[in-house]
DNA sequence: TATATTTAATAGGAATAATTTATATTAATA
DNA sequence: TATTAATATAAATTATTCCTATTAAATATA
C-alpha cells in the first residue's frame, strides 16, 4: 500500500470516473486502473462498483476512502511540520471568503499579509458558503472566512470579529431619523436582500422572519449591496448592511443608516478550517494578524449573533 | 514519500542504529540508509544526527517521527476497516496484562475468547505497568489490562470492574476476627508487599501510607502473593489480596481474610488502549466479553478507587 | 439491429525506483 | 596505530511503476 495509491483511489471516488481521475493525478488511465486494482487486491476487497454508471462505491469502499483521506491528510502535514520548524510561513495557501465579507475585509489585511509573509503565495476564492465548505472538506481550500456558526462537526471555527447589521432606511420610511431601532420596527417593510445562496440573506431572514411572517409587499434579491442601496434610495424598500460596508458610503448615504439598539443584531465572522489542522501554523499567523487588524475597527460587545443557518436562534455575546 | 520510508525512519528512531533498524525491517542496511536519505532529501531536513553515538535526533526530527507514527498508525487502520466490515475478528492481537491481574483474570475469559473467535491469534504479555504502557505506545501491544487511572493523555481507559482489596491478617493480629476493618486499623502493622515495579504495591502504599508515616517494624517486598501469604501465616506481618485472588484460597486461609467496611478500598481494572484506536473492533469485542464475564463475579458499588500512581488520592465510585 | 462512442481492463515494453552485494569511509576504542 | 563497529557509496539486480497500444464491454445513436 502506498500513499500514491490512496491518492488515486480518492480521485476516483471524487470524480467517479477512472479517466478523469487519472488526468487529475497526472497519470494515464491504465496506470491508475492498475494501482487501484493492486490496492483492492492487497486489501482483498472491492472499493469501486464498476458495474454502475457513473462508478459506484461499495459499502466498505466508502469507509476505505474515508480512511484514505485521513492517511493522505496526515501525510500532507509532514511538510507543515518542516515549514513550522523553519518558521517559514510559505508555500501555497488557498483562502476562501464569502462575497459579503471579501470586499471589506480584504483591503484591511491583504497589504500586511503579503508584505509580512513574502514567501506565502495566497490564492483567494470568493464563493458562497456552501461551496467554500465543500472545497474545504475536499482539500480544495486551506481556510475560509465566513459567517458562523456553521454547526459542522468536521470544521473548527475561530471567531475574529462581530459585525453588527445596520439598517439602511430611505427618508420616507416611518422609522427614518430614529436614534436607535429594534428589529421589530422593520417587520412590515419591503426588504431588499442579496439573492439566495448568500449566507448574509439567511442571517437577515433569521433576524426579521424567523418567528414572524413576512409582511412587506415584495422582496427583491440582488447580487450586490450597491444595487440594493440604489433601490433603497429610490424608495423601493429597506436594506441592511454589515457594519464594515457602511464605512465606505458617501456622506449622503450615511444619513440613511440606522443602527440597532443593544444588543445589536450582528454576524459572527470566523476563520473556519478543517479538524485535520493542515497548515495550522499558517492559519494561526493569519488569525493573529486579523485579530490585531480588526480589533481597532470592530469593538462591539453587546451583540446578538444572527445565525447564517436558516431558522436558528440568535446567540447573545 | 512512501509509507515504507516512514516505517524505516520510525525503526531508526526507535533503535538508534541503522543496522539494527534494517534487520527489524527485514531489509539490508544500505536499503534503509538510502530510503532515509531520500526521505530527508525530499523534506529538505535532517532527521537523524549521525555524529552522535548512539544516533541522535534533530529537533525537527523528533516532530517528524511523531508525524511518521501518526501516518503509519492510520495506514495500519486500513486493514481494521476491512476486518471490521467483514465482521471478522481475526489476525494477530497482542494483549498485555499486569502480573497481579493475569492469573485471576485469564482463567475467567481465555476459554471463551479463543472458542468465540477462532480466527483470532492472541499473544499474552505479562509485564509491569510501565513496560506495558511503553509497548502500547510503540505499537508493540494492541491492548493492555491494568489498574487505573493511569493519567496518560495518549491512552484511553475503559474500566471493566472494581476489585476490592482484602486484608489477610494472621491470627495473632489485634484486628483478627473483626467483622469489618478500615484502613486506619492497619497503619502500624508490618506490611508484606509485592516488590517495586508492581502497581499493586503503589496502590497499597497510597492506601496505607499516603497521609501517614509508615509505623511498622519492617516491610518485605516479594514477587508473588503465595510467598506473602506464607509469610503472613508465619506471623511476620499482614498483607493484602485483590478480591479475585481470595477465591482460590483454601478454607483455612480464608479464615484470615478481613474485608473492609464500605466504601471498600479497591482497584479499578481497565482495558487501556491507544487513542489511535487501532483494532478498535477487536478491543470492543473483548470489552463486551469481559464485561459479561466479570459482571457476575464482581458486584461492588461503594468503593474507593486507590490509584496505582504514587501519592494520588482515592476516587469514590 | 448495426454502428459509434465512451470507458475500463489488459499486454508488452521502457523507465524508474528499490533492493542487494560488495566495498569504502568514518568514528570510536583499545 | 591497529581494530572494531557502523554508516555511506557504487554497481548490479530485481521489482515496480508507468506509458503506449489495444481490447473488451457498455452505452448511446443512427
Amino acid at each position: 500500500m502506498t500513499i500514491v495509491q490512496l491518492k488515486y483511489a480518492i480521485a476516483v471516488a471524487e470524480h467517479r470516473n477512472f479517466t478523469i481521475a487519472a488526468e487529475k493525478c497526472f497519470v494515464t488511465q491504465p496506470t491508475l486502473s492498475m494501482q487501484i486494482q493492486k490496492l483492492e487486491g492487497e486489501l482483498e476487497i472491492t472499493i469501486f462498483d464498476r458495474s454502475k454508471k457513473p462508478i459506484g462505491m461499495t459499502e466498505v469502499g466508502t469507509k476505505i476512502i474515508q480512511q484514505c483521506k485521513k492517511i493522505v491528510s496526515e501525510s500532507e502535514k509532514m511538510q507543515d511540520v518542516v515549514d513550522k520548524d523553519r518558521g517559514v510561513i510559505g508555500g501555497n495557501f488557498k483562502l476562501g471568503i464569502v462575497p459579503t465579507i471579501m470586499p471589506t475585509l480584504l483591503p484591511i489585511f491583504l497589504d500586511e499579509l503579503v508584505s509580512k509573509y513574502p514567501m506565502l503565495k495566497v490564492s483567494f476564492f470568493e464563493l458562497p458558503t456552501f461551496e467554500l465548505i465543500d472545497k474545504l472538506k475536499n482539500n480544495g481550500l486551506d481556510l475560509i472566512i465566513a459567517s458562523t456558526p456553521l454547526e459542522d462537526d468536521e470544521l473548527i471555527e475561530k471567531p475574529i470579529y462581530y459585525e453588527p447589521f445596520v439598517a439602511y432606511l430611505p427618508e420616507k420610511n416611518k422609522n427614518f431619523g430614529k436614534k436607535e431601532i429594534i428589529p421589530k420596527d422593520l417587520y412590515s417593510n419591503d426588504l431588499l436582500l442579496l439573492r439566495d445562496g448568500h449566507c448574509f440573506r439567511n442571517s437577515i431572514e433569521n433576524l426579521c422572519f424567523d418567528c414572524h411572517e413576512y409582511k412587506g409587499k415584495f422582496e427583491l434579491k440582488s447580487g450586490s449591496f450597491e444595487t440594493l442601496i440604489n433601490l433603497a434610495d429610490q424608495g423601493l424598500g429597506i436594506t441592511f448592511l454589515p457594519y464594515l460596508h457602511t464605512l465606505r458610503l458617501n456622506s449622503n448615504q450615511k444619513k440613511m443608516l440606522h443602527s440597532f439598539k443593544n444588543p445589536k443584531p450582528a454576524r459572527e465572522v470566523s476563520l473556519v478550517y478543517h479538524k485535520n489542522e493542515n497548515k495550522i501554523h499558517i492559519i494561526n499567523e493569519i488569525k493573529d494578524l486579523l485579530n490585531k487588524l480588526t480589533k481597532r475597527k470592530l469593538q462591539f460587545n453587546d451583540v446578538n449573533i444572527i445565525s447564517p443557518i436558516k431558522n436558528r436562534e440568535a446567540i447573545r455575546v
